[in-house]
DNA sequence: ACCTGTCAAGAGCACTGCTCTCGAATTGGA
DNA sequence: TCCAATTCGAGAGCAGTGCTCTTGACAGGT
């Protein structure tokens, strides 16, 4: 039992030092890492890596979900360390949170949220916490709804159909909540991503100096566009 | 003399019929195709394509060039197709244009606005046509503002800095628009973005089947946001 | 008719993901 | 304790990649 343990023990070390080395792979050489690189790093023959990831796709994807979690915590750390009733606060926390993840992991970031490899498919494995971020996000909302602290906006504003698919989206998400409020707390997302994609990406970086500021305000826009109040 | 400029249009015939079946090989392998597969196709040996393109990446670079050409000219034609005094279908025209133009050439987007190459930086002859678009937007608020349709919002909700940033961006992209009333284009412009990408890399496809209404709704919201009148 | 510039093709280099085989080491049970 | 079974690393090898260089053929202008 102690010999098993043994080999299990330095099966896992081998693991995480291939995902450690990986991951410092990704910073300079994005999704198209080489399994060769990694293993000549690591001083051991390209083949010996077949014996820990049954493919270089299968290794990508456990750095895709750890890195899905990552952020997932950081996000849920963020809002959880403030005041539940001060939702604006818990807002901007897990918004910047969000971003100091992005920039301070580019690689994993893109490998999340850039284009989606060609041949690659995302396992199922990776929906829930892929999810984790907005529903972070969702959850201030819900939270301020049922507070009383919020207002929703007029349901009349939602076109039928999409009226439709919002409810039956906040139903298995957020029951109760209105499909208006819903599509506000989901522009606030796409903006949160929006905004960090085009910083991190540089399309942008050009005459913005005070970048932090900048962010704080798009994030006070959707706050208002959601009805957080100040 | 004839000679020559029919040597020079059977060289530019081989350019276009090499940039073809690049952007069709494009729709499968995404970023990373090759350039063998693309001589195979012509019925050519690889190192034939080297008469013509210095290497991959001078191809890729040619081909996002002309995308960021084309996306351009197609958010500028829906607007201009539109009622100058019209701004909210202004918007509408230009936000829906941008997105037809990427769900028709998905790969292509892709290319311009997914995570960039690792390797490769974009030259400078890109930064331009990659403005076209957002600038579109903008000007519609500048007609706005301009035609006293549009009362911009107070400018005490910037920060200082971000303040002097933006209207910095402003002397040099449209005098005279006030810092925060730019802040909220560019939060229009952001969202598109963010949209169109989460509906192409498949963030969001379950439980959303009218598309189309989601999408001009959120738009909505940002034309609100902006401060076009309904 | 003779240069000259252009072009396609082939061989070759270094690299990639991946498979297979073959010894060596480690493990669990008799 | 010893043996069979399992696990592991290394190497060779296959098919593919971008790219370079050389070679030979062709067309253009003089």
């Amino acid at each position: 039992m102690v010999a098993n343990s043994l080999r299990a023990r330095v099966r896992a070390e081998m693991i995480d030092e291939i995902k450690a080395v990986a991951r410092r792979h990704l910073t300079t050489d994005g999704a198209n890492l080489s399994l060769r690189a990694v293993a000549r790093d690591l001083g051991m023959a390209s083949s010996a890596i077949y014996r820990y990831f049954p493919s270089r796709d299968d290794l990508l994807t456990t750095l895709i979900l750890e890195a899905y979690v990552a952020l997932g915590d950081a996000v849920e750390a963020a809002d959880d360390a403030v005041d539940r009733d001060d939702l604006r606060e818990r807002w901007f926390a897990g918004c910047r949170a969000a971003r100091a993840w992005a920039l301070a992991n580019p690689a994993e970031y893109a490998l999340l949220y850039g284009s989606p490899v060609p041949g690659y498919a995302a396992p199922d494995d990776t929906v829930e916490p892929a999810m984790r971020p907005p529903l972070t996000l969702i959850g201030i909302v819900r939270d301020g709804l049922a507070a009383g602290q919020l207002t929703p906006p007029p349901a009349a504003d939602l076109p039928q159909p999409v009226r439709d698919d919002l409810a039956d989206i906040a139903a298995s998400l957020s029951p109760g909540m209105p499909a208006a409020l819903l599509a506000r707390g989901m522009a606030g997302w796409t903006q949160l991503f929006g905004l960090i994609s085009f910083e991190l990406f540089g399309r942008i970086k050009g005459g913005l100096p005070h970048r932090d500021d900048y962010f704080d305000h798009q994030i006070a826009l959707m706050a208002d566009l959601v009805g957080l109040p100040r």
